[in-house]
Parts: structure tokens; C-alpha cells; sequence
DNA sequence: CATTTTTATAAGCAATTGCTTATAATGTTA
DNA sequence: TAACATTATAAGCAATTGCTTATAAAAATG
């Protein structure tokens, strides 16, 4: 696999609302995947589906903690990315007032 | 749309191979639909389909001359963007080295 | 005006995605 | 060990995506 091909995955992985927020609310600090659902309002099952995609995507890291799975952020560049997303939704919303 | 709408359909639409490519081939300068249709193997409706894509996204704007319709980036940040991607990818392929 | 060039759109479809419900797997605790 | 808590996975499905082929629309040219 290629730097496009990891390209177009993690955009792909970040292309979904509830990824986009479950990865914005890893960004700080660490969390098991019942917390996550606390905080969050879809099924347990949704949840664990959009983490496997992170997973996968490489943005998320999990390690097991007894019955608790806690998942971090792995790529210390999101934070980066996410940023320079921000900053382009700024950008996007300034390019409406034509 | 509020920010995070934005940011998702902005992730989305850079989530496929096609669309990294013509938007990475438009950072520099702006081309037009013919010029692409003979830089890329895709066919013409596809390529014409991924641009209204990127388009409604708000990544490309168009302007016509003549026939012809020249497309570029409308949006300066996503050269950052990407930029941080290309990041983030590097870093993807050194977390693989553990 | 008929033809050609360039681009966009529509229809149809196979493949993928995203969700729900149900079940499994694993570790903990009584 | 039985029951419980936490997480993952599987099956089924509706909705969306991505492509192809065909057609339309608009401007340029003979």
C-alpha cells in the first residue's frame, strides 16, 4: 500500500460524523470504549463497527485492561490534519459570503 | 451546515483515489475538463460525475470559456491540508515499523 | 444550418456502507 | 461455577456510492 492509498483511507476513515467525533474526543486524552459510550448516543455495536474502521485506518490504537478496552489516538499528525481541517471549514464558510 | 458537516463532506470527498488525484493535479494550476480527461485513464462522464463532487464540496470552482470549463481549487487551505496529510501518512507507514 | 467539440446529466447496476438485532467471546465477581 | 459486564462479531437489510453507457446541452466551425 502506497502514500495515496493510506491517504485516501484515513480521509475515508474521517469522512463519517460519528468517526470524525469519536476521534475529536480522543484527541486529549485516552478512553475505554464504555465511556465512549456513555458520552455518546448511538448503539454499542455502531460504536464498536466505527472504532474497528479507525483501527484499521491506523488513527486509533486499543489495548485491553481487563474487561475494558481503552483506545487512544496513534498518529500524533491528527491533531495536525484536524487543525488544517478546521482552518479549511473556516476558509469554506468565508468563500459563502460572496 | 455547521463546521463538522463541512469538515465530513470535505473528508469524504478527498476519500477517493480519483478525486486525491485531480485535486492534487489542480493545486498548482488550473486546467481544464479536457486537459484532465487526457492526464487521467478514468472516462469522461466519470471524471465529469468526481467533479461535481468536489465542486458541491466547495474544493473546486469552475468557470466557463468558450466550451471550454477550467477548474481549480477554490479553497488556499487545502494545500495545508494535504500538506498534512502527506504527514500523517509518513507517520502511518513509520508506526509500522514497531 | 449541420457538424463537431466539450462538458454535464440521466438511467441502470453491482458493490460498498451503515445501521439494527442477535450472538459470541472474554474477563470479573458473587 | 453461574451470572454479569464489557466488547467484538455476524447476519440481514436499506441506502448510498461508483461505474458504464447513452444522451443532452452549449459553444465553435465549416
Amino acid at each position: 500500500m502506497n502514500s495515496e492509498d493510506v491517504s485516501v483511507k484515513i480521509f475515508k476513515a474521517l469522512g463519517h460524523p460519528i468517526r470524525l467525533q469519536i476521534v475529536k474526543s480522543l484527541l486529549t486524552e485516552s478512553r475505554c470504549v464504555c465511556e465512549l459510550n456513555l458520552s455518546f448516543d448511538f448503539s454499542q455495536a455502531n460504536l464498536s463497527q466505527h472504532l474497528k474502521i479507525l483501527r484499521e485506518a491506523g488513527i486509533l490504537e486499543s489495548k485491553k485492561n481487563g474487561v475494558e478496552v481503552h483506545y487512544r489516538v496513534k498518529l500524533k499528525s491528527i491533531t495536525t490534519l484536524l487543525n488544517a481541517m478546521d482552518q479549511t471549514a473556516t476558509e469554506y464558510f468565508e468563500s459563502l459570503d460572496f
